[in-house]
RNA sequence: GGAGGCGUCGCCUAGUCUGGUCUAUGGCGCCCGCCUGCUAAGCGGGUUUGGGGCUACAACCCCAUCGAGGGUUCAAAUCCCUCCGCCUCCGCCA
C-alpha cells in the first residue's frame, strides 16, 4: 500500500507512476474520492456517536434519584439516535472498505531511476565475466538435461511420471549438489550477519495478500482445497509476515534473515516456455534473503543485497549480467528491482538466476509492521533478494563448467561442500 | 478428533458472576523532573495503538481500540453467537 498522504497531497505523482508502469490512472481518482467520502462519513458517525455517549451518561445519572419522567424522555430520544448511529457506522465502514480496496489496487511507486516500459525495456547495469566460447574450445556444449542425465543427477522422466510436467527428482550427485548449494548460501548469509530461518511454506491469506501476491499474480499461486491456505511461491511471503502486526524497536534494525524453503508456482502464464529440463518448474527450493530496515536505509540496503547475490554468483564462477528491471515488470510491491542473469550456454542468452526488490514501506503498510523511534512509530521498509534458487543454479553450473566428455568442473568455493570433489563425472553413457 | 480452561493498553495483573461512576486498577519496566559526594533508595509526573477535526504533520478536542467478527441493549471489557489463538488432559501419530 502506498502512503495515503502522498496520494492525497500529490496525486499527480501517483498518476505519473501509474503511467510509467503502463497502467491506467483512473484508480487514483477512485481512491481520492473514496478518501473524501470516507472522511465525511467519519465526521458524521463520530458526531452522532459522541452525542449518544453524552446522553448515555445522563441516563446513568438519572437512574439514581432522578425523576422517572425525565429518564423516559431521555430513553426515547436516545433510542432514535441509536438507529442513526448504527446507520452512520455502516456508512463509515462501507466508505472505508471502498477506500481500502482502491488503495490496495495501486502498486508501489516505481523509482525514478527504474527504466519505463515493460519486460523488454530493462537496462543492463553491468556484465561480469564473459560467456565461455565453446566453439574455440572445440566442442558443442550439452544442455543441463543431458548433463544431468549423464551424471545421474536429474530425472525429469520420473518427475513427470510421479508428479506431472515441470517436476523432477534430484538424484545422487544432483541431490548432493542441492545440499551443497544450500549450505554454501546459508554459510555466506550467516557470515554476513543474517539469521537463518526455516519458515512455513503454507500461509494464511493475509500473508499472501500483504506481500502482494493475491492481485494479478494470484493465478500463479496454489491454494489448498477447502483450507483457505496457500503454498508460498517464495519465502518472502512468510518472512514478510514474520513481523506482521508488530512494532519493532528502531534500534534493532536492520533485521536480516536468510530463509530456506520450498517454492511452489503454477506457472500459469508460461505454457510452452522453458519446457525442457528444470529451468522452470512447479516446485523448487530456495535460500532467500529478507530484510527489515528503515525507509532511509532501504536504497543502500538494496545495493548490499545485490552485492551478496553477486558474491554468491562470483563464487560459483558464473558469467552474468545485472539488469535494472523496467517499471512495468516490477511486480506490485517493488519500487525497484535488480536481476542477476547468468549466461546459459545451451540457450545462448542470459537468464534470471536471482532477483532483489526494494519494497520500501509498501508491504509493511499492508502487514502493519512499524518501528518505534524518536519521532514515534512509522512503517519499516522491507527488501528481499534471492541468494540461491536451486534448479536454475544447478542449470548454470552444469552448463557453464561442463567439459567435452560430459564431466563438470566443481567451482573452488563449492568444493568443500562436496567433500572436496573437483570434478563430477558421468556415470552413464 | 474428544473434554475442559484461558485470551485486558511492553510484561504481569484487577475488573467479567451482579451492563452505566471503566476517562480500564495496581505492580514491573521505561521516559522526564526533584532530591542526592556518585550509585541506589525516596518523591512527583508521564507511558496502548489507529483514525478524524483543527492545524505548523505542534498544542488541543473528538471517535475507535479489553484476541477477531457479529448480535442483544438507550448503553457491552462485562450478556449471547461464530471464528481464531494458547494451555491442560485423553485419543491418534512422524
Amino acid at each position: 500500500m502506498i502512503d495515503p498522504r502522498v496520494l492525497r497531497d500529490d496525486p499527480d505523482r501517483v498518476r505519473a507512476a501509474q503511467a510509467k508502469r503502463g497502467l491506467a490512472d483512473d484508480v487514483v481518482d477512485r481512491a481520492l474520492s473514496a478518501d473524501e467520502s470516507r472522511r465525511k462519513a467519519i465526521v458524521e458517525f463520530e458526531a452522532k456517536r459522541g452525542e449518544q455517549k453524552r446522553l448515555g451518561k445522563l441516563i446513568a445519572a438519572s437512574g439514581k434519584g432522578g425523576d422517572a419522567d425525565e429518564k423516559q424522555a431521555l430513553l426515547a430520544q436516545t433510542k432514535a439516535l441509536a438507529v442513526e448511529v448504527k446507520a452512520a457506522e455502516a456508512a463509515q465502514n462501507e466508505a472505508a472498505e471502498e477506500w481500502q480496496a482502491a488503495l490496495l489496487a495501486i502498486p508501489n511507486l516505481a523509482a525514478d531511476e527504474a527504466p519505463a516500459g515493460g519486460e523488454d525495456n530493462f537496462a543492463v547495469l553491468e556484465t561480469i565475466g564473459s560467456p565461455r566460447d565453446f566453439a574455440t574450445e572445440g566442442f558443442e556444449p550439452r544442455d543441463h538435461l543431458e548433463l544431468g542425465r549423464m551424471l545421474g543427477a536429474i530425472d525429469v522422466e520420473r518427475g513427470a511420471k510421479v508428479s506431472g510436467s515441470r517436476f523432477y527428482f534430484l538424484v545422487g550427485i544432483g541431490a548432493q549438489l542441492e545440499r551443497a548449494l544450500v549450505n554454501m548460501a546459508m554459510d555466506q548469509a550467516r557470515e554476513a550477519g543474517f539469521t537463518e530461518v526455516i519458515p512455513p511454506s503454507m500461509v494464511k491469506p493475509h500473508a499472501m495478500e500483504g506481500t502482494g501476491f493475491l492481485g494479478q499474480a494470484a493465478d500463479d499461486v496454489y491454494r489448498l482445497e477447502g483450507q483457505d491456505m496457500y503454498l508460498v511461491g517464495t519465502s518472502e511471503v512468510p518472512m514478510a509476515a514474520f513481523h506482521s502486526d508488530e512494532i519493532l524497536d528502531a534500534g534493532s534494525l536492520p533485521l536480516r534473515y536468510a530463509a530456506f524453503s520450498p517454492c511452489f508456482r503454477k506457472e500459469a502464464g508460461s505454457h510452452g516456455k522453458d519446457t525442457r529440463g528444470i529451468f522452470r518448474v512447479h516446485w523448487f527450493d530456495k535460500v532467500e534473503m529478507f530484510v527489515y530496515t528503515t525507509p532511509e536505509e532501504a536504497e543502500a540496503e538494496h545495493q548490499r543485497l545485490l552485492g551478496w547475490e553477486k558474491q554468491f554468483l562470483d563464487n560459483l564462477e558464473l558469467a552474468y549480467q545485472v539488469i535494472d528491471t523496467a517499471a512495468g515488470d516490477l511486480g506490485l510491491s517493488a519500487k525497484r528491482k535488480f536481476d542477476c542473469e547468468a549466461w546459459i550456454p545451451s540457450q545462448g542468452k542470459y537468464r534470471e538466476l536471482t532477483s532483489t526488490s526494494n519494497c520500501t514501506e509498501f508491504q509493511a503498510r499492508r502487514l502493519d509492521i512499524r518501528s518505534r523511534g524518536e519521532s514515534g512509530t512509522a512503517p519499516v521498509a522491507t527488501l528481499n533478494g534471492t541468494l540461491c534458487a536451486i534448479p536454475r543454479t544447478i542449470v548454470a553450473i552444469l552448463e557453464t563448467h561442463q567439459q567435452a566428455d560430459g564431466s563438470v568442473r566443481v567451482p573452488k568455493a563449492l568444493q568443500p561442500y562436496l567433500g572436496g570433489r573437483e570434478l563430477l563425472e558421468p556415470t552413464v553413457g
